[in-house]
DNA sequence: AAGTGGTCTAGACCACAGA
DNA sequence: CTGTGGTCTAGACCACTTC
């Protein structure tokens, strides 16, 4: 199916569900399902009545754990990468505790430089269980990608991952590496990334300069009204109480209804 | 269907769908996908070979366009609200562009401080367009919900948002409202909101405090690897290039696949 | 072994788009 | 009017959980 779709232009008409059931020798339903599917990815959009078509490239392809990379590039910028120091050690208590092993465990440090058209983006500091990539040295992640790193060289995957955000201003080290005047708005992120096996992979701190980067979001009105009213709930909260939405903001596209 | 799982517990199981099937009548692949939308709306879980639960209440139950006061009650705080002012005017050139109307247009500026647990937490500075809101005034939002308001007064529903995300620091009036330092780290939200018939309701600016407020955001990993290649992509993109994931950080919880 | 969700089938009727 | 997607039906087999 995605074959299929692959060898057509933006905007053209998929054949219909039934002409392609018929051609992949399934039921309709079957079809029907498979396309679903895409459509969730944002690959096509159905028009009831008319036909199912090739969708815009969207501006926010279904945003998920997108790569520095891939962001500058949406944004129209070339990115880069440099390395400024790669260490190990052991994890220590706070890092220890974020990535859910041993204080004693070897972990190994890389801070890089995050580029967008040669002005520096962010800072980056990463930390990984040393143990889970035998032979990794900071050079590697020079203008490379650690996730496909991750994914060819050592055949790890990733599932999930949980980050904060924060305003921060920049310290001396930091303001010198973005070349923003000391004190200047940032944005601090702290992520840790999970396997599908719930084990974890890494533990970033990244701090963006403020000037330069903004997070952009789209919000969607949540499901209807339906609320589920058990007894413990209507004890504790005071109710929906929806007024101006607060900032904590998620895109949920699934081509469901809003 | 939704009332039939309102009277179960937290962790209760649901009927198996045949007996759901039988019981209401319909075929099972029918009652299957209402069991799908409610799963989506993340009320209840399925587990293969076992059967449906009622899930837990999610920590971000689907975290669209939350209320600010939704959201503090989410963190245990007790949200409150005080109109600080509350003018009308021309909207002007920029607030006009954001609201998609004639900058002579007149338009509700309404500023308010939110607190939780009676600390300072926001301060939010509303714009609406007067004639989609005649009658308002500063006093109804105090400690009210404006889009409670939008909703039963006005008749108004929301059905989307976009909003920008970026670092800021607290200029004197916002490091008063806010009682923290002068030039301390704060967010500043920029929000539109649209109706379903895409009419601009608001623009929203609020400055959050960063000592208090963080964002916590889950990722989860994209579609497949499955990647639709025309031509034209291939020119203008590198490659996917996945490294470091970038903090632009959006969660999509839509029960299918990750 | 019985029951569950997951998937598929081969039909059917409907509302709507488009010529 | 024809073709399309949207929805529903009444079965079927599978892999899995649970006892």
């Amino acid at each position: 199916m995605r074959d299929r779709i692959a060898e057509l232009e933006v905007g053209d008409a998929v054949p219909s569900e039934r002409q392609l059931a018929s051609e992949f020798g399934v039921a309709r339903m079957t079809l029907r399902r498979a396309i679903e599917g895409l459509v969730g990815e944002g690959y096509l959009v159905r028009r009831a009545g008319s036909g199912t078509y090739v969708a815009e490239p969207k501006i926010a392809q279904r945003l998920t754990m997108t790569s520095f990379s891939e962001d500058m590039r949406r944004r129209g910028f070339q990115p880069s990468s440099q390395t400024i120091s790669a260490e190990e050690g052991p994890a220590g208590a706070r890092i220890g505790r974020r990535l859910q092993i041993s204080p004693a465990e070897s972990v190994l440090t890389i801070v890089r430089r995050r580029l967008a058209d040669g002005v520096p983006m962010a800072i980056e500091t990463l930390h990984v269980p040393r143990q889970l990539v035998p032979g990794l040295r900071g050079e590697d992640l020079e203008d490379a990608s650690f996730y496909d790193l991750l994914q060819q060289r050592y055949g790890i995957t990733l599932a999930r991952g949980e980050q904060t955000i924060e305003p921060t201003v920049a310290d001396e080290a930091e303001s010198d590496a973005l070349e923003v005047p000391l004190h200047s708005p940032a944005l601090l992120f702290e992520r840790t990334t999970w396997t599908p096996e719930d084990r974890a992979i890494e533990f970033v701190r990244s701090v963006y300069r403020g000037d330069r980067y903004q997070l952009v979001v789209e919000l969607e009105a949540g499901p209807p009204v339906a609320r589920r009213a058990t007894a413990a709930e209507t004890e504790t909260r005071a109710g929906p109480g929806t007024d101006t939405a607060t900032p904590v903001a998620l895109a949920a596209d699934d081509g469901t209804a809003p």
